[in-house]
DNA sequence: GAGCACTGC
């Protein structure tokens, strides 16, 4: 789908410049939006909140921005924002889009996401990730307020802009992309946005009255909410605000939800560029559907005309199993017919490995790509003609009762398949085999279950209760989580010491764990091991904690991968072996030159990596949360300390913030989980696996004391731990 | 002696 276009970098000829601009004006010129332009930007104007239902293809992400830019929608600084879920998409529109407008990458057109903010002063069309203006809109106004006053490092913090603007009033227009998605962080922003665009319309004039006559209430107010004042005085006092512009954007027919969650919104809709897709059921239940799919294979490669397969399973085992069989089979046909090879991509798979499935196949060959739901969104592999679709995907599921988050193989929806068969249509027409019955598609569910109904919600909670949500369960969801996901959150908050006994935000800890991107657990873990001269150790803990799992084992060569894994393996557990791994990545640095650019460091840590068997992309990753975490608590005041040799202090610090993850050694010498009771085990790929580590409990425990671990007296000296 | 879909701050 890229479009033609000449990169500027060194074409200094304007005739080449000239050249290229003409061509981005045809290409834009020929996208289905191009033709409602008039029409959308008129929308725009008369609703302050707009629906556009768009299909792939239609060129809204890129285009609808400009529109807007050039409709004036940036006079006097004003900044259009366009949210995405992922950040390889915020990334790739910024710098198509950059291009198209002739402009360098931040300048008029920039991205921002967590580690990396190319937008400056001048830029007018900002591209970033849904979480990171989650963050941004949830950071709490006057406690912000408070900390800077009170420390002058934070003027250079990143998202000060955003500190000092709750009502996000440096934006006009805000684009919520690929809402259909209901990614957590998409359903959470919208709600704040519906607030903001409220209080925009109707706070703004409040303070602005204030301002004009202090009475004593009004001073009264104004000590609260000092940092609302300052701001709003910067502005002209007799100019209102323009309201904020939401615009959601779908590319499916989901319209009518967010339609009636933003009181009647209007919704329009584009047509997108798509070819037909041929959509084939299979006649007969199969319920083995690994072998149907490698049948299909085969029959779309013995009897089909040019063109590649894309297969959609569910998970790293199955697609290393279809593997295998496709091989055995195409063993048993002519020499002539094997000219077919099968390519993996999932997401833990090293990332040159999965390059692999964008490269063409040989001459002469078919590709085959066995795929994860990756290549349901996140990937688009170019030269796809047919898709197979057994119907099923692994997916996250949470039960509020036992607190437990497990994955599950379930049927898809609708609205996947759908999206699903669209994969073999995007270059011409195409077919999608559904190797399951007509009659079970129309049972599947319409969509599939937005993630805030089915994952742990600590996190959010603790943002709202931040932001001064007092009555979650009353909070104005798109849609509701259920009660028992959200007290099951309340009671997790409480036990952490992060809302009191009442369900406020407790000061300091509660406030300050909401200010840190991490899980709640992760972020009381940080807090405690301030307190006891051991944040160095859990700062890497938690970093390594946050990534895919570090260690790589190869299926040939696993013998190799757990002699390099032993030489980093602490007896104390996991959790030690993680600091180990971490700072012998750090000796190996500091071996070289100290000084090199962070490029070069990070080539030399992956080669590190994979001489020792690890996976490069999550070391890299938690070395970045590392820092990042690090400029966080540094900003909070928390004091960094090392235990040295000394880790008794380290690991009471880690039960005390992960009591809710504990197991019980039992008489008989099994391991029961603290809460529910249930039987666990030591993981083989555990440093403590083979052992069995104590854990001796205080003389006085006994059940009704759970509330004593909430006040994390666990941390202080009655436990002795081995893990 | 075995597992872990996909994102994001």
């Amino acid at each position: 789908m890229a479009p033609p276009y000449i990169r500027r970098c060194d074409a200094k000829s304007r005739k080449v410049d000239a050249f290229a601009a003409r061509r981005i004006e045809k290409h834009r010129k020929s996208l289905p939006i191009a033709s409602v332009e008039e029409r959308l930007v008129e929308e725009v104007r008369k609703n302050d909140t707009l629906i556009i239902v768009a299909e792939t293809g239609s060129g809204k992400t890129t285009q609808l921005p400009q529109f807007l830019f050039k409709a004036g929608f940036c006079r006097e600084g004003k900044v259009i924002g366009v949210t995405q879920p992922r950040r390889v998409a915020a990334v790739t529109v910024a710098k198509r889009v950059a291009e198209e407008c002739g402009s360098d990458l931040g300048q008029k057109v920039g991205y921002s996401i967590r580690f990396d903010d190319t937008t400056s002063d001048s830029t007018r069309i900002k591209y970033m990730t849904d979480g990171l203006l989650l963050r941004v809109v949830s950071l709490r106004v006057v406690d912000a307020m408070v900390s800077i006053v009170k420390d002058p490092r934070l003027v250079g913090l990143r998202h000060l802009e955003a500190l000092l603007d709750p009502y996000l009033s440096r934006y006009s227009i805000i684009i919520v992309d690929e809402a259909h998605e209901r990614t957590i962080h998409t359903d959470v922003l919208l709600g704040l946005l519906k607030s903001v665009q409220m209080a925009r319309s109707t706070s703004l004039n409040h303070y602005q009255n204030f301002a004009n006559k202090k009475t004593k209430d009004n001073m009264l107010l104004e000590k609260e909410n000092g940092a609302q004042c300052i701001n709003f005085r910067k502005q002209d006092q007799r100019r209102k605000l323009p309201p904020l512009k939401l615009i959601i954007m779908s590319a499916s027919m989901d319209a009518g939800v967010f339609s009636k969650y933003f009181e009647g919104a209007k919704a329009v809709r584009v047509e997108g560029r798509r070819f037909p897709v041929q959509i084939l059921y299979i006649c007969l239940d199969e319920p083995n559907y690994l072998d149907a799919a490698v049948t299909t294979i085969l029959q779309i490669h013995l009897g089909e005309g040019p063109g590649d397969v894309l297969v959609f399973l569910t998970g790293k085992d199955e697609i290393e199993s279809t593997e295998i069989l496709v091989k055995e089979r195409l063993q048993q046909l002519p020499e002539n017919s094997r000219k077919l090879i099968t390519l993996p991509i999932f997401s833990s798979l090293p990332s040159e490995k999965q390059m692999r499935v964008f490269a063409p196949a040989p001459a002469g060959f078919r590709k085959v790509i066995l795929a994860t739901n990756i290549a349901e969104t996140s990937v688009t592999i170019p030269g796809i003609k047919f898709v197979i679709d057994p119907g099923f995907v692994k997916a996250r599921s949470y039960d509020p009762r036992t607190g437990l988050e497990s994955l599950d193989v379930v049927p898809i929806s609708k609205s996947q398949a759908l999206q699903r068969s669209g994969r073999a249509g995007r270059e011409g027409p195409g077919k999608c085999y559904r190797l399951y019955l007509e009659s079970k598609f129309w049972e599947f569910d319409e969509s599939t279950t937005p993630e805030i109904k089915r994952c742990n919600l600590s996190n959010v909670v603790l943002q709202l209760k931040a932001l001064g949500v007092e009555d979650i369960v009353e909070f104005d969801f798109i849609e509701k989580p259920s009660r028992s996901a959200i007290v099951k959150s309340l009671e997790q908050l409480f036990l952490l010491g992060a809302l009191t006994g009442e369900y406020k935000l407790s000061d300091p800890v509660g406030r300050q764990m909401s200010q840190l991107p991490l899980d709640p657990i992760y972020s009381k873990a940080l807090i405690l091991a301030s307190e006891f001269n051991c944040l160095e150790e859990m700062l890497i803990t938690v970093a390594m904690l946050s990534v895919e799992s570090i260690f790589y084992v190869p299926r040939e060569r696993v013998e190799e991968a757990r002699a390099a894994m032993k030489f980093f393996l602490s007896p104390q557990g996991d959790h030690l072996t993680l600091i180990n791994v971490y700072r012998a990545s750090n000796e190996f640095l500091e071996k070289k030159n100290p000084d090199l650019a962070k490029e070069k460091v990070d080539k030399m840590l992956r080669k590190w990596c994979k001489q020792n068997f690890m996976n490069s992309r999550s070391l890299l990753h938690a070395r970045d949360i590392h820092s990042h975490i690090l400029r966080h608590i540094e900003q909070m005041g928390l004091h960094v300390a090392s235990c040295g040799d000394d880790t008794l202090q380290f690991r009471r610090c880690l039960a005390a913030s992960f009591f809710l993850n504990v197991a019980l050694k039992q008489r008989d010498g099994t391991y029961r989980d603290l809460k529910g009771g249930q039987v666990v085990q030591i993981h083989p790929s555990s440093a403590l696996f083979g052992t069995k580590p104590e854990v001796e409990l205080p003389r006085e425990y006994s059940c009704d004391q759970d509330l004593v671990l909430g006040e994390n007296k666990l941390g202080s000296a009655n436990w002795h731990l081995s893990c």
